[in-house]
DNA sequence: ACGCAGATGTAAGGAAAATGTAAGCCAATG
DNA sequence: CATTGGCTTACATTTTCCTTACATCTGCGT
């Protein structure tokens, strides 16, 4: 089932990964940054909901289609309902599963041209090269913004020091003390956007770099 | 929920009226023929976006920015699809919401070349190409004139030296030293438009250029 | 055409802000 | 309790902007 997808969506012009299971699932998401995910709810171990569950929770944007052969209206409200952008019960026919693929995209490179990244309470505009929190401008240097917007293009996922030598600083090799560098723009940064305030949004994710998220439960 | 939206655009400078029902509003649109409508898809009995069909089909001229908290793509879609000019879902910050509403005032002014243009005090007159401010009349050269216009009429927004090069000394490149030669020219600008006065209206913004505007919080 | 005055452009130096560097400390991990 | 990674502080360097003085240009009256 998974092989003839996929062998007809790549024929059908899309670029496609397929994963046997939700861990492979949860790595690709994470690694590929997909546009949209083909979702079946009758995984070998894992629900399927638990997993669109939890991609909603970290904030990843990410279009989801459902497919599955429970095609009872409970399913389909309670899929829709923990997150999912379209649902397809099996049997569908291959040209039905194109269209929708086709206007959930379509919807996304509509939503694309967007001036404004939000995270909480943080709100940057790109345009004008400003951010602020709870309504209050922050005054940030140049480097400041490059590297809280680069975090902000990454939410909910962990940038590493090497993306950030060679995306912010445009460093090539990381044998200059780069690295230090970074912790102390990090600091002068974190001294603005999170310490004045309540919430951290600013984290530090131990041995792997840093991510820029709502803390969580 | 509305009357804490009136009292912060209130505050930020902006003249406001509520409806608190779709007749209301239909009254107030056609009584005041304000500039812009924010509006709730979630009114209390008609449906916001008949509203919203209602004023296109009449043909009024009015930037409408859709605020909701319907926040899918499909609503946003719909939403742009009727007519609407911008759309912004709940919650949302309210910089970001008053960031929207001046990015629709300005494209709404800037349809119609007026002859004057006001920025606190300062008055510009583009027909007599002089200016004021306080009521007493600025003594500029020509170029001192163009360079205040140009920056007035791209009031509120960072204007980089790249933009003064090509706009106001129509320069193509800017391997010249024109660098130096706008910064000279903005300290006489400003020996005349700021320094006699307390509120300082031409600010420099660090790494990016200046911006004309009143001094904010 | 000539010279004058005001306007504009050029160059150099200095001040302040931003950014980078280095060293020591602290906290997590095994 | 040693090692590693991250944070903090103080200081050095670089960048950016402003100022000043002077040179050149332009328009105008004679």
């Amino acid at each position: 089932m998974s092989a003839a997808l996929v062998s007809g969506l790549e024929a059908a012009g899309y670029e496609v990964s397929a994963a046997n299971s939700a861990e492979e699932g949860f790595f690709l998401v994470h690694t590929l940054r997909p546009d949209l995910l083909l979702l079946d709810l009758t995984l070998p171990q894992r629900n399927g909901l638990d997993v669109l569950r939890q991609i909603r929770k970290e904030g990843i944007d990410l279009r989801v289609l459902i497919l599955t052969s429970h095609n009872t209206v409970e399913d389909r409200v309670e899929g829709l309902r923990t997150g999912a952008d379209d649902y397809l019960g099996k049997p569908f026919s291959f040209t039905e599963l194109t269209a929708r693929i086709d206007a959930l995209l379509r919807r996304f490179l509509m939503s694309l041209p967007s001036q404004f990244v939000t995270i909480g309470d943080l709100s940057i505009d790109t345009k004008s090269r400003t951010a602020s929190r709870n309504s209050g401008q922050l005054d940030l240097t140049a480097r400041e913004f490059d590297l809280l917007l680069y975090l902000a293009e990454n939410r909910g996922r962990t940038v590493s020091r090497e993306m950030l030598a060679k995306d912010v600083w445009h460093e090539n090799s990381r044998f200059t003390p780069i690295n230090n560098v970074i912790d102390v723009q990090m600091a002068r940064l974190r001294k603005k956007v999170d310490d004045p305030f309540e919430v951290k949004l600013l984290q530090t994710v131990r041995g792997l770099g840093f991510i820029l998220r709502e803390p969580q439960s």
